[in-house]
DNA sequence: ACGTACAGCGCG
DNA sequence: AAAGCGCGCTGTACGT
């Protein structure tokens, strides 16, 4: 039996195509007559509702797929599943374009059933890219048919409860509304990507979605035992640190709480004020406690104990304590959550957990492993920024060396200190780096001085900053001219070179105008290599289970490591291959049994 | 009691 | 006047 339902229309006299047939799917013989139209579709619209959010742990419910000019087949996965999934699979396996809205969320109850879709169209994608306008993100499917159509969907009625065995009509038909939308909103935004330049990053950030919808899927595999163990280790070096930090403070009285703790009154190492106060005591004559108004006192031992202190208190409450609890109970493994375009500039954000912010030192990526049977393959660009700088700006020094496979930040030594480039000693090339990442962002000297110190280690006066700034930009024509101009005529409007699209307001600063772009470039070239290797790595055993700005993780079948090495290399080099023309940019791959790289 | 802002710090 | 940028997570401070 066919069923309608009316559309809800902002403008009332806009009659045109105001109501949407759907059907509901119990069998595969109920699908017999719309075959040929959806197999033979230019695109799908696909949509799903779940008895949840979570693919490990809940259920698809229903799975509405429309095509042009068929009802919307809406197939009730209690009764349709599981006989039916290979009809299922067979129609959903076409090259045509499949339509969604967050076409992660969808992918992942998908494969959930065995059932890949691709390629994608996210409408929420392209409305966050037509719309970069930053600020809270409203692209809920309701917000993006508001503007674009002028639809007003009516969120009350089609909310119910997924998980009861019989569905409403009125869920039913909103179930497939949804899914009808989702081809009218195709045909406004699909141009509209086009007429803006954005098609490109579209694309781009289409074959993504799919990418991430696996990595997340998948999660990834954390050493518990190896992990507790550097928990236990951690704690004891933040009870040593504690203690010593008693010897200046003297040690806390206590009082009872309510609930039957103890807290103390009178001695917070959390407590900024507090810790302020001792400071002060102790004749250090600060009026932050922030690490960059300590560093010129880092030699005496308050500070030390502080520092140190700060280090494992960090280490504990925001990775050690925290992260075992987040490990599936179905799968036994990690699974950061990935928001693709997180950040202004383009770049991915990741939470719960936040695996792009897992310190460094091998203690704790060498917990992050290959189960038994399988490898870790490690890659990551080497330099992308600066090499993006490089491109974006034209500066041809920069070109040249990247060019000839020089080191940048080397070169950048050599030219500051005027010394030939063999002879530049480490410490140089670790102040150069500093220099380098500074100074194209437009760091003013005390920045500069500031910055090095803290973040590389590296003391130089404010003379000295001075002279490394004007040497380097003595040296960086286009660096130069690049900032000059972005000065004299700040952009209202900027792009990445695949299009990406930023607004900017009129006061808007150098850094701003300068780093968004090539934060954003380099953000385009990672998403792309992600994009490609999904399609070369699908129907193998071979996952993506990280992904932290400029590297990706893999875990693959012992076996096939040397492959996959090779693989993921050469696909990140032809991603980016494919948007630096005058600048090559290589990507460093290895096998390993963990994380840390070994 | 609760939510939000902020400082501080981990990563790129 | 001077300023690198982008995130998420934590505990405290502070508002209601």
């Amino acid at each position: 039996m066919e069923n309608k339902i009316t559309l809800p229309q902002a403008t009332p006299t806009d009659n045109t195509g105001s109501s949407i047939d759907y059907l509901v799917i119990s069998s595969p013989s109920d699908t017999l007559p719309y075959q040929k139209a959806i197999k033979e579709a230019p695109l799908l619209a696909i949509d799903t509702e779940t008895t949840g959010l979570d693919p490990h742990r809940d259920r698809l419910r229903l799975i509405q797929i429309s095509a042009p000019g068929i009802p919307v087949l809406v197939f009730d996965c209690a009764v349709f599943l599981p006989d039916g999934i290979s009809c299922l699979r067979e129609l959903l396996d076409t090259p045509s374009e499949k339509l969604f809205h967050n076409a992660k969320f969808d992918l992942q109850f998908l494969m959930g059933i065995g059932i890949e879709c691709f390629p994608v169209f996210d409408t929420m994608l392209a409305a966050q890219l037509l719309r970069p306008c930053g600020g809270p993100l409203r692209a809920g499917l309701a917000a993006v048919a508001d503007h674009y159509l002028g639809i007003r969907m009516d969120k009350t009625e089609q909310t119910g409860p997924w998980d009861s065995t019989s569905l409403t009509g009125s869920q039913l038909a909103y179930a497939a509304l949804d899914a009808g939308i989702l081809l009218k909103l195709y045909g406004v935004m699909k141009p509209l990507l086009a007429h803006h330049g954005l098609d490109r990053i579209a694309s781009i950030e289409f074959a993504c979605a799919s990418a991430i919808a696996h990595t997340e899927y998948d999660g990834i595999n954390l050493d518990l035992e190896q992990w507790d163990s550097l928990r236990k280790k951690t704690e004891k070096q933040y009870n040593d640190a504690l203690e010593t930090l008693y010897t200046y403070s003297g040690t806390p009285t206590y009082q009872l709480t309510l609930w039957g703790g103890e807290e103390a009154l009178d001695v917070n190492f959390e407590s900024n004020p507090y810790v302020l106060k001792l400071l002060n005591r102790y004749g250090i004559p600060v009026n932050s406690t922030s690490r960059r108004s300590l560093a010129p006192y880092h030699n005496q031992p308050l500070v030390q104990a502080l520092t140190e202190y700060r280090r494992h208190s960090k280490s504990l409450s925001s990775f050690l304590h925290p992260i075992p609890a987040q490990i599936h109970p179905v799968t036994g493994r990690l699974h950061p959550k990935y928001m693709q375009i997180g950040a202004w500039s383009g770049r991915m954000s990741c939470y719960n957990p936040n695996i792009q912010q897992i310190p460094r030192e091998a203690d704790f990526r060498g917990c992050f492993t290959a189960p038994h049977g399988r490898k870790l393959v490690l890659a990551d660009y080497s330099q992308i920024e600066l090499r993006v700088a490089a491109q974006i700006s034209g500066d041809s020094r920069m070109k040249s060396a990247c060019q000839k496979g020089e080191d940048l930040h080397a070169l950048t030594a050599s030219l500051i200190s005027n010394v030939p480039i063999s002879q530049v000693t480490k410490a140089q090339r670790q102040a150069a780096k500093a220099v380098n990442f500074g100074l194209i962002f437009g760091m003013g000297a005390e920045g500069l001085r500031q910055y090095s110190s803290q973040s590389y280690g590296v003391d130089m006066t404010l003379e000295e900053a001075e002279q490394f700034r004007s040497a380097f930009f003595q040296n960086y024509h286009g660096i130069n001219w690049w900032h000059h101009d972005l000065r004299e005529s700040p952009p209202l409007e900027g792009r990445t070179l695949t299009g990406r699209k930023f607004l900017f307001s009129p006061n808007t600063g150098l850094a701003d105008l300068a780093n968004t772009p090539v934060q954003g470039t380099a953000a385009d070239i990672l998403k792309s290599a992600l994009g490609l290797l999904a399609s070369r790595i699908r129907e193998s055993d071979k996952k993506i289970v990280g992904i932290v700005h400029d590297e990706i993780l893999m875990e693959v079948p012992e076996e096939e490591v040397d492959d996959a090495v090779v693989l993921l290399k050469n696909t990140m080099e032809e991603a980016a291959r494919a948007i630096l023309p005058d600048v090559p940019c290589e990507a460093d791959a290895k096998a390993a049994d963990s994380w840390a790289g070994k």
